[in-house]
DNA sequence: TGTACAGTGGAAAACGATTTCATTGCGGCT
DNA sequence: AGCCGCAATGAAATCGTTTTCCACTGTACA
């Protein structure tokens, strides 16, 4: 037994002492409009002094949502996804919804489990940062009518169909790689994210573009396969720079991942952005505060998580939305960790 | 309505098919030993079958549980927190709980908006760090008889009673204070959290009783009220090197004020720590990538959560406790931010 | 005068599980 | 043989709302 003992009353209290029936308290509650004015303020009255507290579990049950949403994210230890939740839990709240939250560790069993809570009614919908469709889909089927209500954000499936709201992974690759070449860079490194991601992927092949229109060669030792994490771009940095030749930038595929190449840079005793550049992209809050202050392609964070919470929630009310995908714009944020290559 | 079209199978079907009685069905699925063997695969294999799966919200109204709870944070931007709600996330999931997240930003009709969450029977219970109560409490009965399963991790509420999971902070104050002086500081500036949180004013005495222990006088114009930000740690260090007479370390009383105040020594000119040493608290993973990496009081981040979650679904569940009150260890952690004070 | 209709409000059926209480049958014991 | 107890099961109550009908009133209109 729990530890709580507050008096309840049921909405059969509030009627039986307000003299209605428990649809007319129903009523003056949720559809104030559908009774009179003096009955409703009875209630009101009723409701006041008893400190009626409507069991929402119960509502839920009898109309079939929980108004609970669920968001679902690799790694939660990575500040990419502080504004981004805030921001989902922030329009949530606007609009009746409850966030619950789950880590998953990028591990698809965990995925599964926690997209079963919209098969048990617990959750309304989901938002999920996984690539992997937690559902089986019969492939003769329109997309759409299999799914439940659910947007992928930041990181996408490759299924068309499915609501989608990030960037243009591509493009950052390309910019921060026409960032690096126009300050003169023809040796670059790059640090990617988890290799069967596909937004690393993305950032690859804007990467190579890059390169490829700008003619410049590129060696594929100078590539490490890294997983966005700071560990990562340390170990990166390590390998890369005890090679022959050395590049003079590095294109890390996450900021987290760029403070861990500064970290190592550092500690090899190269500076930056004298020696060696270095790009991240994310644009977390901490990329203002490194040594030095990280030149990175910022995403928008926060409007990436309303966007998210919103369109779902248009999903589940069955409000037609206005798209089902989109792509937020990009910016590339110029600070003091990458400048001209150094002429050895 | 609802994008979502599975074809739903009630416990009332399985029965019929199985040839039993829901009550059967229900026991097969959730006390497997109150049913005999046969039955209980008869019944199983039905259930495979027809794909059940059962409606926790109806399940959740009948026992009068929603088997979620809730997790209330200032600010879920801060790293802080990312490891203790990974780990209360991890327990949660271990005993069949969902965690529902809240981000206040302090916000006391938030708080209470939240917590009203728990009356209406959504969530079982909550976590808070929040040092209010968020519930009117009649003086005259026991604390604990008037509350919701609740417990109060990190930054704890005054009142006794109520179930806590945290640090000393004196001693934490105490510490670093320590460390400094050991290494001959004498002239400490102190950027501290936000002056009415606890946390903050007990790492203050903490640091008062060092200095008063040690008979260093402090001029109290080295102290900078802050609030647990990047941001503040900037401002404090702009504000206090302009003086004339200047500290040889900061202690900054949050590892993100530290990470603002490393920051701003390096644009004021300053090497840390020949010029100047910095201390920061709370252990996050970044304090080991900035630069250079951070001398700072760690706290044990996952432990926090993970005896917060216990001890809260023990409340929730009944379970008597061991202790209602978890003050867990916290370590100083000495990396390349503080060094002795230079001689002038 | 009769009919239609809008505005109210009530009774009872959902929602879909869990749990109580009663019943059955069987084995063991005397 | 008779009785007790226990294991296995079912019927029905229950959790606390929302919602669907339906009934009733009074007014407007032909």
């Amino acid at each position: 037994m729990s530890t709580s003992q507050f008096k309840h009353f049921a909405m059969g209290d509030i009627a039986k002492k307000a003299g209605v029936s428990m649809a007319t308290v129903s009523r003056a509650l949720n559809n104030p409009d559908r009774v009179s004015e003096t009955t409703r303020k009875l209630v009101l009255q009723v409701v006041e002094e008893l400190g009626y507290i409507p069991n929402r579990l119960a509502a839920s049950l009898r109309q079939g949502r929980s108004r609970h949403i669920a968001i679902m994210l690799p790694d939660i230890t990575n500040p990419y996804f502080a504004p981004v939740v805030r921001a989902i839990e922030q329009v949530a709240m606007g609009r009746g919804y409850s966030v619950i939250l789950k880590d998953t560790q990028d591990d698809p069993a965990l995925e599964r489990s926690f997209t079963d809570m919209v098969k048990t009614r617990q959750v309304d919908g989901i938002i999920t940062n996984s690539q992997r469709l937690p559902f089986d889909l019969d492939p003769k089927l329109p997309v759409l009518q299999q799914l439940p209500p659910m947007v992928n954000a930041s990181e996408f499936c490759e299924l068309d169909g499915i609501p989608k709201v990030g960037v243009d992974n591509v493009a950052i690759g390309r910019d921060a790689t026409e960032h690096l070449l126009s300050l003169g860079h023809r040796r670059i490194a790059v640090i990617t994210g988890t290799p069967h991601i596909l937004s690393s992927q993305q950032r690859e092949q804007g990467f190579r573009q890059a390169m490829q229109a700008a003619a410049v060669p590129f060696d594929e030792k100078m590539l490490y396969p890294g997983d966005y994490s700071c560990e990562s771009g340390i170990a990166g940095v390590k390998h890369i720079m005890q090679m022959k030749i050395r590049p003079t930038a590095f294109f890390c595929f996450g900021d987290l991942v760029a403070v861990g190449a500064l970290h190592a840079l550092r500690e090899l005793g190269y500076l930056v952005p004298q020696d060696i550049s270095v790009i991240g992209v994310d644009g977390i809050a901490l990329s203002q505060y490194t040594a030095p202050p990280l030149t990175t392609v910022a995403q928008p964070l926060q409007q990436l998580g309303e966007h998210s919470a919103r369109l779902l929630i248009d999903l589940i009310e069955g409000q037609i939305p206005e798209q089902l995908v989109h792509i937020l714009p990009h910016q590339l944020v110029v600070r003091a960790s990458t400048g001209p290559v150094s002429v050895v």
